[in-house]
DNA sequence: TATGAATGAGCTTTCATTCAT
DNA sequence: AATGAATGAAAGCTCATTCAT
């Protein structure tokens, strides 16, 4: 008995878990309004009808593809980062990590970061979505390295909030691309690029 | 008797330009596929079956906004530079234009600056115009001046195709931050965090 | 004064005239419902709005079509046949007359007979238009010739009922084929065909 | 647990069957144009919506109509005739069949030959749907009775081309007629009638 | 849990008709 | 008499969501 509802748990999960992936896909590359269920239950190999039994609503679904695949796929790419550093390498190494994830093949980096950033604006492009926290995380965490930064005086004196929005909104322009474009064509800056804009 | 031919341009040019600033707003805020006929109508003080009478299909209308509102627009901003300065200085004054049009109180200027950067990636958003030109001509500019700056020793090494990515992303990222949190919450970079990419 | 009166009539006339051209072509063509008023406008050299000026409904236009072109073409047909001839003679001619008229290169005769037959059949195709009078006339006339010709000892004793019906349902049926496949793919029968359905 | 296949396919096949039905009725009185799914919907006891479940667009029902009604329809009322006899019997016994199925209360005979005759002249009142493949069938093989008769010498020496179109002009009139009328006014011709076209 | 039939709101688009000039 | 802008009802079609099994 208890081994049988181990196995459904486990279907579960693993259901669950190609609904996700489908909708990340889809989300990420057409947007809320132009996913159906359909699409996603296909790509899935379920019943578009399973679906609701998963989640509630397509904006639930949405809500789960950030909070359980965006979110953490997001955040694995920094999970290493040693954050004792001085925070000229956390910089360095966290946008190597980042870039380095656009320009793997892995689609999935692409789209969870240009899905973050969008949460991070809350929905600028899916407005209907309301529910979701904004992510200030990010934008927070690169604050404070650039802050620190400067207090170590490896980073020039432009304003730490331009700076940091100036980075979000490259990177959100650079995921689109990396989408749009993909893997092969996608035209990814050098660390030293992005650094340029923090360092002496 | 019937209204004399200018009676009815007159008409029309005013009803157009009704339509297409009606159109612009709901592009750039909530996307194509989430604009709806009726919306841009009721903006446009006009029947939804108005607009069909001016444009024969929504991607048309769409179209329309990019080649009568968002091109001009955009291109305005970059009208009056002096491109016969060293490439520094150029390279100063256009980052001095788009910002001041971001922070600008006029939305439309960040509404045209999205759209027609969606447009140079040919439709990551919006996957369903695919007879509008991909606009290579700001890449192909911000390009050419970079090489410019570099032979005349003011720019640093980096990859210039590197840099005019990153930049368009950097813009791309920036204006849906300005449609999304409006003129008065907008953090907007000062040029020189922009320019620290270039310079030396 | 008089003078620019009679132009004026002539104008409208000529007005009349084009557009009920233009309307016999389309409706004979595409049926009632699938013609448009811009359709018939265009292809008359006016505008739609001066439709409404002539005809108060595309109803309206439909009758005034029967009535004023369909009618009088179908009846020039025969307009020239000796009645005074035995009934075989007359029958005769007025075959050799319709199977010529069909033959044609004019499409305007097959357009006229095709539409007064669905008149005589009150609208099979356009149940829209219903107080457009039922066009017995050809049955009628038809009846009594045949009658006539039994009597004269011509023709066959099958029922001249059935003999009526069929021979307006064979041109009703040939009069589509001839607008469907045009003057030079169009099987016409000679008159001998129809006649061996009268003659002994 | 969800419902079995063999469940799900009987659904299918009854609602199916009840759009198909109501279709046949709807297109043959009133022309594809002036009927509107919500028409069909409504007598097949279903939502607008359901159609375009079971058939993509109101062109394809049009053409499942075809195939899996008008076409099984027409075939099944000549379906018994033995074609081993002498022509001239043949074709009487086809005449008397499809005479009779005209005169029968069952109205769905006079639309199926309606229908199919419209196939056979390629979309005459129905112009959008091309992709029907014109039934050549009728016309083929009464051709070949007709000169299989002149060879045995029943029949006279009339073309048989003009024959042929002659007898289907007249059927495609006659199953207007009984359309319009329907069963109780329709005037029937007995099969002489029509054999008087071909016989010596 | 899983299926896919079923619904209906809502969207794009067309077009007969009206109306100001 | 003539124009064409303007309206809005209605059609085709899509899709999120529900539901019986």
């Amino acid at each position: 008995m208890p081994r049988t509802t181990e196995q459904f748990e486990l279907m579960r999960r693993e259901r669950e878990e190609s609904i996700l992936n489908a909708s990340l896909y889809f989300f990420a590359t057409k947007g809320l309004e132009a996913t159906t269920a359909d699409m996603i239950a296909k790509m899935a190999n379920c019943s578009h009808g399973l679906l609701y039994h998963y989640f509630k609503t397509k904006e639930d679904l949405y809500q789960a593809v950030i909070e359980k695949r965006v979110r953490p796929i997001v955040y694995s790419i920094i999970a290493d980062v040693d954050f004792n550093q001085k925070a000229k390498f956390v910089f360095i190494d966290i946008n190597d990590r980042f870039l380095k994830a656009l320009k793997s093949e892995n689609d999935e980096y692409a789209w969870s970061i240009a899905l973050l950033l969008d949460v991070h604006l809350q929905g600028v492009i899916n407005p209907k979505v309301r529910h979701i926290e904004k992510d200030k995380k990010l934008y927070d965490q690169a604050f404070e390295i650039l802050e620190k930064g400067k207090a170590e005086g490896d980073f020039n004196n432009l304003s730490s909030r331009e700076q940091t929005v100036s980075l979000l909104a490259l990177y959100k322009g650079l995921s689109y691309n990396r989408i749009k474009v993909g893997h092969n064509k996608f035209i990814c800056p050098k660390t030293d690029v992005l650094m340029s804009v923090i360092l002496k």
